[in-house]
DNA sequence: GTGAAAGCGCTAACAA
DNA sequence: TTGTTAGCGCTTTCAC
């Protein structure tokens, strides 16, 4: 059942029918009704590559997911990102493309959804410092809406931020107050944006208290379980151990919780553990973690708001680029919102 | 730069250059490499939806992802086996529709995707035991391809599944020679066709083994951390404890290890898990959990091969409906292939 | 308020 | 081997 069909059975003409089915004012009441009884009756639905030639808009956004061929996983983050995201284009009719690239072609993946003209815009995640997608979408003109910042960026453009630098310093801070004095800092590696910001406040926490970080304490590397597990091992086993690890991801903290454990220290007594919430949502109501964390922020909220704000920019072009940066919260308790018995018993 | 701008240039019609750029043979070489210096040079890309259009294949695959509002964690098989598929789709030349819908939208998810005529075949995944989706799209004549199985369904179709049935009555079977009599099981839900398949496993391996399955040692929910958790907390109560869980899920296996740790048993010593490990690849390499694993299948393989299966099926319609039974390995030690503590000492 | 007709950018029969 | 022509199913000007 295409436009013709339908309407040669209405006995109208295709632009009456579908001037009627897409809301133009131009078409009597009566008709509309008729129109939209019928189409529903009949199960119409206009086709959808149809629609994108003609309007020249491909009512889709694309997103790109690099894997590694070195490592099975898939950050979790990605997925719920996703999910966000997902969920409000399809409210606004919009369809969500998928690119899985590896690693190195992250570029000319962006390059292609763009020259091909299958989407309207895209989500770049991820940023790095110095983040060269960043250019090249402006260059090309396709609307695009980071998830995070890159400090190094040459022009302005559109963003959906946490504050990282607050969060951390803040999570630093309050772990100096409660009596550590060798604080390690499991980050991930520091070609991300994020990953910077991390350590940046991190050290201002520390100098606040009085604490000049150790470069020997803080760790920029990949945020495996393997890589937190063997960074916290190695510290740990030093004769002037650190009693404390702010974690940039929950898998980092899980593999610290491990060393600990390993080493025959007593979470809550011997040690501390603050992780950075973000990626946390995949083990949320879990309680497992007897840590608490430095932020709360849903990445599927973040996901959901940088939709909206690129369906915004699709449909209103010539806005100047939107800045959005959430503040975190500091909840202490991963799950149950109470003290930590790490942080409570070193206090 | 579109195909009339290049044929213009190049003094050929656009089929010719259609025909040079898409690799027909009645091309002679010379035109043909002439026609794609000139591409390349221009940066020419075809417009997809014009190509869409005109052909009547939209050159996309859809993936539908059921996310529900009371949990904010997206299952990781999703993210893992979308990278497997994502792939394979890219280097054919497939786009990958991501559509995300709540739980109960499902079915209708899969009839929107069909009937606007926006992909060329979908992917099923999660099945239960009776799933509608798949008469559903029989009856609209889409190219589909089940991960997994659907026992009650009514005709014939593609799948690629694992076998979960021998991998859990065979690592029922191991922990009962292992001198475990109370095994208890944390499956899934068992409208979930795998859910019932694994139970129905775990059965036959505690039957061989002279041990007949006890119901209050069945769980079937949630496969989460939480779920898992409160299940083995419970039936640690008991005065008469299971001495080992077979779990269905990396999440419930990861609950149950904190529930032994909570009643001050010792992992290895008074009990031991086994988990199956089609949910593992997040934390693949990580050796965190002491359990060994009853299956080593990659998610992200499956997700690869489905594609496959998919595109197969696109391209040569009339094949009959393909099965794929993957035997999957008994894998003693999660990540070091060493024999499991928690079973050597019981053993 | 409705319709005729052109066109979006490509492919594919049919001719030459 | 190349070109002509007619669509694919929709939107959108322009005329009625």
């Amino acid at each position: 059942m295409n436009l013709k069909d339908l309407s040669n059975l209405l006995g109208l003409s295709q632009t009456t029918v579908s001037r009627a089915l897409n809301g133009y004012p131009e078409v009597s009441e009566e008709t509309r009704t008729r129109v939209c009884d019928a189409a529903k009756k009949f199960n119409y639905r206009p086709n959808l590559n149809a629609t994108r030639l003609a309007t020249g808009r491909s009512m889709a956004i694309g997103h790109v997911i690099p894997v590694s061929s070195s490592n099975e996983m898939v950050n979790p983050v990605f997925a719920d990102f996703l999910a966000g995201a997902g969920e409000t284009y399809g409210r606004a009719g919009y369809d969500l493309l998928l690119s899985v690239v590896n690693d190195e072609d992250h570029e000319r993946a962006y390059k292609e959804l763009a020259d091909r003209g299958s989407v309207d815009g895209v989500i770049v995640q991820f940023p790095s410092v110095k983040d060269g997608r960043i250019g090249m979408l402006q260059q090309m003109g396709l609307p695009f809406v980071v998830h995070g910042r890159s400090s190094g960026a040459d022009a302005d453009y559109s963003w959906l931020d946490i504050d990282n630098r607050t969060a951390f310093r803040r999570a630093a801070a309050y772990l100096a107050r409660s009596g550590h004095c060798r604080i390690a800092l499991l980050n991930g590696l520091e070609t991300l944006d994020f990953a910077q910001r991390r350590r940046l406040g991190y050290e201002s926490g520390l100098r606040e208290n009085g604490l000049e970080p150790d470069p020997a304490l803080i760790r920029s590397g990949d945020m495996t379980e393997h890589a937190g597990h063997d960074a916290a091992a190695e510290m740990l086993g030093w004769p002037n151990p650190p009693s404390a690890f702010l974690s940039s991801s929950i898998l980092t903290a899980i593999g610290a919780r491990r060393a600990i454990q390993e080493a025959g220290l007593e979470l809550g007594v011997n040690a501390a553990i603050v992780t950075h919430d973000d990626e946390l949502s995949y083990l949320q109501n879990s309680g497992s973690l007897p840590l608490f964390t430095a932020t709360r922020s849903s990445v599927r909220n973040a996901g959901r708001r940088c939709a909206e704000l690129l369906l915004g920019l699709i449909e209103n072009p010539d806005s100047g680029p939107i800045h959005e940066l959430w503040e975190t919260e500091f909840v202490r308790g991963a799950s149950t919102g109470a003290e930590p018995a790490a942080v409570r018993s070193v206090a």
